[in-house]
RNA sequence: GCCGGCGUAGCUCAGCGGCAGAGCGGCUGAUUUGUAAUCAGCGGGUCGCAGGUUCAAGUCCUGUCGCCGGCUCCA
C-alpha cells in the first residue's frame, strides 16, 4: 500500500505500523492524518504520517500522560488498595488522583518515585485494547476501581472505549501513549495536594500527586532550575527582602501593609495612572468605603454577591456595609443629575479601595487579598459610542501595560451561553450590540482573541486579558465588561436628541486590575529589580571614609533637587560591604565618593548590573539618570 | 471552606520527651575603609495561641489562629 511519511510517498506492506515507518525518528507518537496516535497504530492505504516529538506540545502531552500512568502503576504496587481517579498531562507535567487509605507523606513520594524507576527499567510495552462498555466496566469492577466505573458510565455512546495495559497495570484511557515505559528518561514528583473528585466540593477528596518528566536528566534539571528561578522571584519573598510590604497576622489575613519602599513604587504607578487617564478624557472621582444596606439592595449585590461581603456595621439604626465594588457610587453620581446625550460619554475613574471576603485557603501574598485598590472606571455612553469607547480602553490598556514591559497577551471574549439565555439579564438586542462592539473593537485594535461561550457573567459580556511576564507566566490583566444589570436596576437614563429618555450603556473596566495584584506581578516580572523610573530608591551614595560624608550628602542633595531618589549610606563599614548591601537591595546606581571625587566634584558610578561605569561629573550624572528615567518609563 | 504540609530570635533555619541554638541582621567598641561580607564583644525567645498527657513538653495529643502547596473561587 502507499502511504505518505513526512510528505514523501512510500510503498510499504499491509499491517505496517506508524512506529515502523518513523523508526528512524525520535518519535514519541505519530500524527496520522492529523490525529495523534500510538506508534503501534496500524496504517491504512493513503495515510499521511508525521512524527510527534517532545519539542511540540502534543508530544509532551503524550510523554507526560504516560508518565502519569507509570506513577499510577507505582502507587498501585505500593498501595494495592488505592483507587484511581484521573491522571492527565497538564501544562507543565502531569498529575494523578488517588483515593488512598492514609495521607501521603513526603517520604512516600520518594518510595513511589523509586518504584517508577523500576517500572521504567522494566520497559513495559503499553498496549491499547478497544473494548465494549461492558468489558470496560467489568474490568474496572474487577479492580475495585469505583471512580473508573463512574467514568466508563459517563462516556458518550458510540465512542470507542480503550484500555491501556502495561505489565500488570490496566487503565481506562483514550490515549495515545508512548510505546513502552522505558521511554521516560527522568522524572520528579513535586507535590501532593487534595483535589475533589471531578472538581466538586461535594465529592470525595482525593490525593493528587504532581510530577514532571523529561527525556534527559539535563532537561529535568533545567526545568527544576526554572522552578527555582520562579521561587527566587516570588513577590512574597522579594516583598520582605526589599522591604516593600508586609502582611501580618495581627492586622489580619489578606490585608496589606505598604512599607515606604513599596508605597513609593505604588505612588509612581498611581501618578502615572492618573496622568494617563486625564490625558484620555477621564475624570477622577472618590467614593466612600461604606454604604447603606439599601444601596447594595438596589444594586443587587446583596442577592448575588453577599457571600463576598463583610457583615457591616450599625450606625444610628441604619445598617452599613463595606463596599466590595465601586460601581454603585459612580452610578449614584451619574443619577445625581439629568444627563443629556451631549454629555456622553462620561468616563469616571477611581483608585477605589474595596474589601471582599475571600475564604482563607485562597489568600496568596498580594495576588489574592481581602482589601485591595482597583484601578476602576465606568464609562457611560450611547450605543453608537460603545465601539469607540472599547477601542479607547484597549489602547489605554495596551499603552499602560507596555510601559511596564508587558507586551504579550491572551484575550478571552466571554459571551453568553446561547443555549441558556434566560440566566442573563438585559435584552437580546443589548447583548448582541455589546458583543458586536467588543469584537469590532478587538478587530480594529488588531488583537487576536478566543471566544468563550457561557463564560460571561450574568450581567455582562466581557474581555479578559491575561499578561505574560518575563518567565512566560500568565497574570490576570485588564477586564472590560458591558454591564446590563446596574443601569437597569438604578433606572439610568439620558435625554436623547428626540427629547425622550434612553438607557445608557455602562462599561466597567480595569486596566491594572488592582494595585495589589499588579504590584505583585510586577515584582515577579522584574524579579524585584525595578527599572529606574519605578525603583523606589534610585541611587545610593557611598562615601569611602567618614571624611567623605559631607560631600556624599552634597551629591544626594543635588540628585534630590533634580527629582531623583537618593540616599547616603554612612554606616561605618567597608565599601565592599555597603556595595554588597546595595546590590542585594537591587538599587540601580551606587555612587562611590572618596578623595578624588570630592576634590574634582565627580562621582564613581557603579550600576547594579553593568558594574563600574567610571567617573562622571555631577552634571553628567543628573543628565544621564534623568534620561534613563524618561527612557525606562512611559513615553507620551 | 476542604485535603496535606508547616509555625522556634527581625530574617533563614537546626533542635523532635530531660538546662532553647547557629548564620545573617541589630547594638557597642576597635578600625577610616576604593567596587558583593573587617575584627571583637553584647543584647535578642511566654518555641503562633489555648487546653491536655507526663515527674518533665518546641518535642506527644486536641482545639484554634496564621502561613505554604493544591482543590473550589476571583481583581
Amino acid at each position: 500500500m502507499r502511504i505518505t511519511v513526512q510528505g514523501e510517498e512510500r510503498e510499504c506492506p499491509g499491517g505496517t505500523t506508524a512506529g515502523e515507518v518513523l523508526a528512524a525518528q525520535a518519535s514519541l507518537a505519530a500524527r496520522v492524518n492529523g490525529a495523534v496516535r500510538d506508534l503501534s497504530q496500524v496504517l491504512a492505504e493513503g495515510d499521511a504520517v508525521e512524527p510527534v516529538t517532545f519539542a511540540e506540545p502534543a508530544g509532551r502531552e503524550v510523554y507526560w500522560h504516560t508518565s502519569s500512568h507509570i506513577l499510577a502503576q507505582a502507587v498501585k504496587r505500593l498501595f494495592p488498595e488505592a483507587r484511581l481517579g484521573v491522571g492527565p498531562a497538564i501544562e507543565e507535567g502531569f498529575y494523578y488522583d488517588f483515593d488512598l487509605p492514609r495521607p501521603l507523606e513526603p517520604q512516600d513520594l520518594e518510595r513511589i518515585s523509586a518504584e517508577m524507576g523500576r517500572i521504567v527499567g522494566e520497559a513495559l510495552p503499553l498496549e491499547r485494547r478497544e473494548v465494549t462498555r461492558g468489558e470496560a466496566e467489568e474490568r474496572m469492577a474487577a479492580g475495585g476501581e469505583s471512580y473508573k466505573i463512574e467514568l466508563v458510565r459517563g462516556l458518550p455512546e458510540g465512542e470507542p472505549i480503550s484500555l491501556y495495559h502495561q505489565g500488570e497495570f490496566v487503565d481506562l484511557c483514550a490515549g495515545p501513549h508512548l510505546s513502552d515505559t522505558g521511554r521516560v528518561g527522568a522524572w520528579k514528583l513535586l507535590s501532593v495536594a487534595g483535589a475533589y473528585w471531578r472538581g466538586d466540593q461535594r465529592n470525595a477528596q482525593l490525593q493528587r500527586i504532581y510530577g514532571v518528566s523529561f527525556p534527559t536528566a539535563q532537561e529535568l534539571a533545567a526545568h527544576l532550575e526554572r522552578l527555582e528561578e520562579a521561587r527566587r522571584r516570588d513577590h512574597r519573598r522579594l516583598g520582605r527582602e526589599l522591604d516593600l510590604f508586609s502582611i501580618q497576622d495581627e492586622a489580619g489575613a489578606g490585608l496589606v501593609l505598604w512599607h515606604p519602599r513599596g508605597a513609593q513604587v505604588r505612588e509612581i504607578i498611581e501618578d502615572f495612572w492618573r496622568r494617563e487617564h486625564r490625558r484620555r478624557g477621564y475624570q477622577l472621582v472618590f467614593s466612600p468605603h461604606i454604604g447603606r444596606e439599601q444601596l447594595w439592595r438596589t444594586s443587587g449585590h446583596l442577592s448575588w454577591y453577599r457571600e463576598n461581603m463583610y457583615a457591616g456595621l450599625e450606625v444610628e439604626g441604619q445598617h452599613y456595609l463595606v463596599k466590595p465594588m465601586n460601581c454603585p457610587y459612580h452610578i449614584l453620581m451619574y443619577r445625581s443629575a439629568t444627563r443629556s446625550y451631549r454629555e456622553l460619554p462620561l468616563r469616571w475613574g477611581e483608585l477605589g479601595t474595596v474589601y471582599r471576603y475571600e475564604r482563607s485557603g485562597v489568600l496568596h501574598g498580594l495576588l489574592r487579598v481581602r482589601g485591595f485598590t482597583q484601578d476602576d472606571a465606568h464609562i457611560f455612553c450611547r450605543e453608537d459610542q460603545l465601539e469607540d469607547e472599547i477601542v479607547g480602553v484597549l489602547d489605554l490598556a495596551r499603552y499602560m501595560l507596555a510601559s511596564f514591559g508587558f507586551t504579550d497577551y491572551e484575550i478571552v471574549l466571554a459571551v453568553r451561553d446561547p443555549g441558556n439565555k434566560e440566566k442573563y439579564v438585559g435584552s437580546d438586542a443589548g447583548w448582541d450590540a455589546a458583543e458586536k462592539a467588543l469584537v469590532r473593537a478587538l478587530e480594529r485594535a488588531g488583537l487576536p482573541f478566543v471566544r468563550a461561550e457561557g463564560e460571561a457573567k450574568f450581567y455582562a459580556p466581557a474581555l479578559d486579558i491575561t499578561l505574560k511576564d518575563a518567565l512566560g507566566r500568565g497574570w490576570q490583566g485588564p477586564t472590560i465588561q458591558v454591564d446590563f444589570n446596574l443601569p437597569e436596576r438604578f433606572d439610568l437614563s439620558y435625554v436623547g436628541p428626540d427629547g425622550r429618555e434612553h438607557r445608557p450603556f455602562m462599561i466597567h473596566r480595569t486596566v491594572l486590575g488592582s494595585m495589589e495584584r499588579f504590584l505583585g506581578s510586577l515584582i515577579e516580572h522584574y524579579a524585584g529589580a525595578f527599572p529606574l523610573w519605578l525603583a523606589p530608591l534610585q541611587v545610593r551614595v557611598l562615601p569611602v571614609a567618614e571624611r567623605h560624608a559631607a560631600y556624599a550628602r552634597q551629591v544626594r542633595e543635588a540628585l534630590g533637587a533634580a527629582g531623583l531618589r537618593a540616599e547616603v549610606d554612612e554606616r561605618d563599614e567597608k565599601l565592599g560591604w555597603r556595595i554588597r548591601h546595595a546590590q542585594l537591595e537591587k538599587i540601580p546606581y551606587m555612587l562611590v565618593v572618596g578623595d578624588r571625587e570630592a576634590a574634582e566634584g565627580r562621582v564613581a558610578v557603579r550600576h547594579r548590573e553593568q558594574g563600574d561605569q567610571g567617573s562622571w561629573s555631577l552634571e553628567e550624572l543628573v543628565g544621564r539618570l534623568r534620561e534613563e528615567v524618561a527612557a525606562s518609563g512611559p513615553r507620551p
